[in-house]
DNA sequence: GCAAAAGTGTTCTCCCTACACCCATGA
DNA sequence: TCATGGGTGTAGGGAGAACACTTTTGC
C-alpha cells in the first residue's frame, strides 16, 4: 500500500492489461421467501489485490478467441455453467479500478435456466448470492452488477429475456414471477397474463402443472428463435 | 498477403492491442436536399493496411487516462471538435479485424452541436461523409457505424439526445427534423409539437426566428442538465 | 365448504394518430 | 392575395390499469 506513488509511474509504462469478466443471472428460489429471487456466482479471490473478497468470474483474454468466446469459456471453466443468454455489458477502464496494474475489462452478462444453475458447482471458492443482497465485492464489481441489474431491467421491459430464465416449459405465473423479481415490483396478474397471451411466440401446450393446492396452471413454451434475440452488432467480430 | 499463415501463428503469441475509436454524428445542411441530414467525419488512411480507404478516427490507448478521456482526446486531435455527447458504444473484439494484428477496439460515439461542426478542421485526410451513403471503410468500420446509428435511432426514441445535435436556441421544427432526419421518415407537426410542450427541459423564450417567408416561428431553449443524460455506469471507472 | 390461485370480462383513462382548421409572414 | 409553414382543436382507436367475477383444484 505504501508502494503506490511508486506504482504510478511504473504504470504509466506498462500498457493495460485486457480481461474479461462475466456477470451471471439467475433465478433461485428463496429458503425465506415463497417466490423466487435473482441470484449470481461470485468467486473468491485467493490472491491479491482483495485477497478473500468476492469478485466476479473472469480471466485474461486468449489470443485466440473472440470476445464472446472467452466470456463463455471462463464462465464454463469456473463455474460449469452454460448460459443461454450472454451478451456484452461494457468496457471499463477506469485507472483506479486495481491498485497494482491498470486493468481494462470487457464485461459480459448471462442468464441460465434454473436446470443449468441447479447443476453448477459450488465449492470452497465459488458460490452463490442473492443479487440484491451483495456485500463489498473486489475490485468496482459492486458497480458492474448495479448495471448488470440495470440493463436486466432495461431487456426484461422490452424484449424476450425472460424465457432465457426458465425452463422450457412454464406457467404464465412463473413469466410473471420472473418480471417481478427483475423489476421489483408486483404485476396484475389478469393483465400481465393478457399481456402474455397477446404476444407470438408463446405456445400453449395441453400439459398442466400438477402438485399445486389449487387450480392447476397450463404449462407454455417460448417458440422465439432464441439466436436471434441477441441484438448488439452482428455476431462478426463481437 | 502471402504471409498470412505466418501471421496467424504469430499473432496466437503477443497479446491483443488495445485501441480506441470513435463515431461522431452531426447535423449538417445537404446541398442536395433541404432539410439537415446526418453527416460524420472519417481520416484516410495513410498506411497499410487499408491504405487509402477512410476510417474512423482513433488511436491507441495511453497509459494514463481514462477510455472516456481517450476517446475526447483523440477526437480533439483528428477533427478539432468538442463533443456535447460522448458515451461507450460498444467493445470490438472479433479474430479477423485487423490483416496484421488483433486489435481489440473500444469504441465511442459522439454528439457534436452545427456551430461545432462547422468550425470542424476539413484537410485532405480529414473529411466529412453523410451517415446513409458511405461506400467501403477500413476494417470493420461501416459495422460499426451501422450500430452506431441504431444505438443513435434507439436513443432520440426514449432520450433527450436530440439537443446535442442543435445549438443552445431552436425551434421546434427544427427538433422535429432531427428526428426525421435520425429516424428517417416524416412525422406529423401537430402531434410532435405537442409531445414536445408536454415534456420538461424544454423553455420558451421570447425570440422569434426571423428571415423566413412565412410567420416566424419561436424559439425554445433546452433546459435538462446534459452532464446527468449519460446514463452508462457512473462517470467512475468508464 | 373454504382457501387460493387460474383464468375471464368490463370499464375507465390516457396517449397516440389523423386530419381539419386558423394565423402570421414574405413575396 | 397567395403560398408556406407555424400553431391549435378535436374526434377515433388501441393499450394499459383497476377490479369484479367465475372456475378448478387441495384440504
Amino acid at each position: 500500500m505504501n508502494m503506490s506513488s511508486a506504482n504510478v509511474s511504473e504504470r504509466a509504462q506498462q500498457p493495460p492489461a485486457l480481461a474479461i469478466s462475466t456477470v451471471i443471472f439467475a433465478l433461485r428460489p428463496d429458503s425465506e421467501r415463497t417466490r423466487p429471487t435473482l441470484w449470481l456466482p461470485l468467486v473468491r479471490r485467493t490472491r491479491q489485490p482483495f485477497r478473500d473478497l468476492w469478485a466476479l468470474p473472469g480471466g485474461p483474454l486468449s489470443a485466440t478467441e473472440s470476445l464472446q468466446d472467452a466470456a463463455a469459456r471462463n464462465l464454463q471453466e469456473t463455474t460449469g455453467l452454460q448460459p443461454s443468454y450472454l451478451e456484452q455489458l461494457y468496457a471499463f477502464g477506469g485507472l483506479d479500478r486495481s491498485p497494482s496494474q491498470r486493468v481494462v475489462s470487457i464485461v459480459y452478462w448471462a442468464l441460465v435456466k434454473p436446470d443449468e444453475a441447479a447443476l453448477a458447482r459450488e465449492t470452497e471458492n465459488v458460490r452463490w448470492f442473492r443479487a440484491d443482497r451483495l456485500d463489498k465485492l473486489a475490485f468496482d464489481h459492486n458497480l458492474i452488477v448495479d448495471y448488470g441489474l440495470w440493463r436486466l431491467r432495461n431487456k426484461v421491459e422490452y424484449g424476450s429475456i425472460a424465457y432465457d430464465l426458465l425452463g422450457d416449459r412454464f406457467t404464465l405465473a412463473q413469466v410473471r414471477e420472473v418480471y417481478e423479481a427483475v423489476l421489483g415490483r408486483t404485476l396484475d396478474p389478469a393483465n400481465f397474463r393478457r399481456h402474455l397471451r397477446a404476444t407470438p411466440d408463446i405456445e400453449a401446450t395441453d400439459e398442466y402443472l400438477q402438485g399445486v393446492r389449487h387450480r392447476p396452471p397450463r404449462l407454455y413454451r417460448y417458440t422465439g428463435a432464441a439466436a436471434q434475440r441477441n441484438n448488439g452488432p452482428l455476431s462478426q467480430s463481437g
